[in-house]
DNA sequence: CGGCTGATTGCCT
DNA sequence: GGCAATCAGCCGA
């Protein structure tokens, strides 16, 4: 372990299809999150090898007027890739431990993103096993931080383009999936807008993520 | 299996 | 100072 390149080989740039030129993200978030499920992300180190990453599971925000979008209160610093062109990674940090990774959305300025919650590594697995020890192979990127953890994602590739060829980090073409396999649901923690599904995910995907609604964390008595 | 909680840092008010 | 677009581990049934 940790001398040599990874996935070279099983990694080729036809099979995973083209790359998502920048018109693909220029368009209405939930018609850019639907159209990801199926997507690959591909993230490659250069001299440790690269992963790749089949979208299952999918979560749009609206920007300014989404109470749920780190946008909602303005531009800051940490969200002001959200407000620039789309085709970039929006990364944060959150839980002081995790990263979660957005593309940005829409047109320049609405920060419109859609986070990337799950999906199937579909190429250097044992590189991502790496970066999962512990995890089985279903798990390996069934979950937002999970994704980026597996993808080796981190601050560092806050606002990186994704449309280009020549890029470390890509969104391909992938293989989409068909519309009668996408649901949609309600979006987790939030009051307003709740009757708008917003949530897409493949319908009996095993890499779909398990988690549950989230409750407001008890403030520790004492 | 479902439910609950500690971990741990940065961001926003 | 509160809490977060989470996760893994532990507990009980």
């Amino acid at each position: 372990m940790g001398s040599g390149r990874r996935g070279g080989a099983a990694l080729t740039a036809k099979s995973l299809g083209r790359v998502r030129p920048r018109s693909f993200y220029e368009r209405p978030v939930l018609e850019v999150a639907r159209d990801l499920l199926g997507a690959v992300v591909v993230h490659t180190v250069p001299g440790d090898g690269a992963v790749a990453v089949r979208l299952t599971e999918v979560e749009a925000y609206a920007g300014g007027h989404d109470p749920a979008s780190h946008a909602f209160r303005g531009q800051t610093p940490r969200n002001a890739v959200m407000f620039g062109p789309a085709g970039h990674a929006y990364v944060y940090f959150t839980y002081g431990m995790h990263y979660c990774m957005n593309l940005v959305a829409g047109s320049d300025g609405h920060a419109s993103a859609v986070l990337l919650r799950a999906g199937e590594v579909v190429a250097g697995v044992e590189l991502a096993r790496e970066r999962r020890t512990g995890a089985v192979d279903r798990d390996l990127a069934r979950g937002p931080a999970r994704l980026t953890t597996a993808l080796g994602i981190g601050r560092e590739h806050d606002g990186l383009d994704v449309t280009s060829a020549r890029s470390p980090l890509q969104v391909r073409r992938g293989s989409p999936f068909d519309d009668a396999l996408v649901r949609w649901g309600p979006r987790v923690g939030v009051s307003t807008a709740r009757d708008v599904p917003w949530r897409a995910w493949v319908n009996g995907e095993a890499t779909v993520s398990p988690y549950r609604p989230h409750v407001p964390k008890k403030r520790r008595q004492g």
